[in-house]
DNA sequence: AAATGTAACGAAAACGGTTTCGTGTTGATA
DNA sequence: TATCAACACGAAACCGTTTTCGTTACATTT
């Protein structure tokens, strides 16, 4: 085992002091040429690293970029963790991830983790129980300590900070008037509960939909589960009692479990029933039929979160100005849909 | 915007040493009971939290896991971090994901980032063109700088470390032994080239279930996709070129995306054919039908992993012994196959 | 010859903690 | 009254860097 070697152990060996070590390492050109040329060949001999921890310490900045989302085991926010760490990387950042499991405490519990040093700023998406207990707190606390933060999808507007987000009712609006625009009438919806920032917004835009295009809204065709989870007796309960040609799901699960059920009570997708569902993942591109969605943009939106909390880590400003930035979901239509 | 309070700012206000402060809050013997309160009460109103990275300088410990994985957008290795996280986070371990993107030269330029003092340690799983290249200098100079290594999932031999992994001949093995107990006799297989180290043995174990059970080996039904991703061409010349009546998949997209082929041309499944992935991830459980599969249990591989690496990193044993923990895969039986 | 300038390097502080080893004060003991 | 613990606290080293500010020694200028 060779263990690591420090300044302190070239400067010893060269006999030299450790600041020359240190300059002559970066080149400095208050140090000869000989004494830069012997000192980097010994470093790059023993090949010496320098230490990240100390590095931190001295420049108070870690290169760390802290990431609290909901649920790893999520296409979402997998593509958007994958979107955050490309971006980051290229600018010799990485990033701790956590997840808070949609649990307010652990949500909590991470970011007190990350916040007494170990990172530059967050990028986080609000576990379900903060958006239903409305309690921010952690989040003030952190910036008021000066620690940037970017919210990315599941938002609050109690929080200043940055924010990046699709525009769910534009989405959920498009997804309907697609619908509606083959001429169905029936037209259904699959949510979670409003507390949900993202849930609230497409539940809209549906609405916004059908009431534009004057098709009345039918609150027995509007299904609010309670939770992220699948509650499949509910499911198949508004499916036997809701009269219903299309159906609008706020995620693939939803919509996919929905085609499974409808198939097997022998109804054609999409001839007898058509299926938009959200979030553009393994799930609709394999499902048969393949599933037409609201793309979110995951990785884009990792990418631009990444993007924006950088800038505020480097940034020397001393007002602080915040933005929010509303990308364009896009509709990609399968098979779930008639072409 | 309230900058963080340090040891001295308290010890300053409070007119003690820093070194007073520091024992005080640790509540040591040494301080008396008033000043130990009047500094308690002091740091509690000030919301005194220790930096981390000054500790970390201090004890050459962060308390930070380095996890570099192939693709975060992948469902196997979503649970393992879950696993990970888990195990680690309950122990006041953070989390750095890193992905290598399949690329080697990624894979090492993460590890270098991370082996200066960011991390305790590695847990990590293969890219695949590291097992092509079959290059493994990165992983042992980190071990010889007495870095804690775990590997699991995609490992190799040529690195002393701990392992862990699944039993995948067996895994192989059990699936083809399902079919055959069906009656099943032309069983295909569609797998990923043989450097891959769970391909490899993947295969080796469908072969082994064929050969014990009397059944020869007929190599026009074995598929080999030089990379992860789908070849949709490769895939559609299989099946139509080969004579099958059962297909064991190394993962559930190509399996799904096999199903959907062959239920385009009208054939029943399973009654047609009988289809069996690996993963038992969305995919599988939202197929119509539902896919049988093999179950890795990547998140118990992942708490297993957290362990063996903890254990390492805070072990003060001279000696080291590595051990490779092997998990026993699960036919997890639904609609794919006959029951 | 004295004053000045410059090249090349070292000492030391700083980042924010932990920890070892004093040291001054008190009360009890011989 | 001199001695000695025990108590309560502080000074300083240390972790590995960076960086400012000397300090030499020598060459150049007047």
């Amino acid at each position: 085992m060779k263990p690591k070697i420090t300044l302190k152990d070239i400067a010893r060996e060269l006999e030299v002091s450790i600041s020359t070590v240190s300059k002559a390492l970066k080149n400095s050109e208050e140090i000869s040429r000989d004494t830069k040329e012997k000192i980097q060949a010994f470093a790059k001999l023993y090949n010496y690293r320098p230490n990240n921890i100390a590095i931190s310490l001295k420049n108070k900045r870690t290169k760390n970029i802290g990431v609290v989302i909901p649920d790893i085991v999520h296409h979402f926010f997998t593509t958007v963790i994958r979107g955050i760490e490309k971006y980051a990387n290229a600018r010799g950042y990485n990033v701790i991830v956590c997840s808070s499991d949609e649990s307010f405490d652990r949500e909590v519990i991470n970011m007190e983790m990350l916040a007494n040093g170990s990172i530059d700023g967050f990028i986080m998406s609000l576990s379900s129980e903060t958006q239903l207990k409305n309690d921010y707190n952690h989040l003030k606390e952190v910036t008021e300590q000066g620690i940037p933060v970017v919210l990315f999808d599941r938002i609050t507007h109690e929080v200043e900070c940055d924010k990046v987000i699709i525009d769910d009712q534009l989405g959920a609006y498009m997804a309907a008037k697609k619908m509606i625009d083959q001429g169905r009438k029936k037209i259904g919806l699959i949510t979670t509960a409003d507390y949900l920032s993202v849930s609230k917004e497409r539940t809209d835009g549906y609405r916004k939909a059908l009431v534009e295009h004057g098709l009345e809204i039918d609150e027995s065709r509007i299904l609010k589960l309670s939770s992220m989870d699948m509650d499949e007796e509910l499911i198949e309960n508004f499916f036997e009692s809701a009269d219903m040609d299309a159906v609008l799901c706020v995620n693939e699960i939803f919509a996919v479990f929905g085609m499974r059920l409808m198939q097997k009570k022998g109804l054609r997708i999409p001839e007898d029933m058509s299926f938009i569902g959200f979030t553009d993942g393994f799930l609709s591109q394999y499902a048969n039929p393949s599933l037409t969605v609201i793309a979110q943009h995951g990785q884009k939106m990792g990418e631009i979160s990444a993007q924006m909390l950088i800038e505020k880590v480097e940034s020397e400003a001393e007002v602080e100005t915040y933005q929010t930035k509303i990308l364009e979901p896009t509709l990609v239509v399968r098979d779930s849909t008639i072409n």
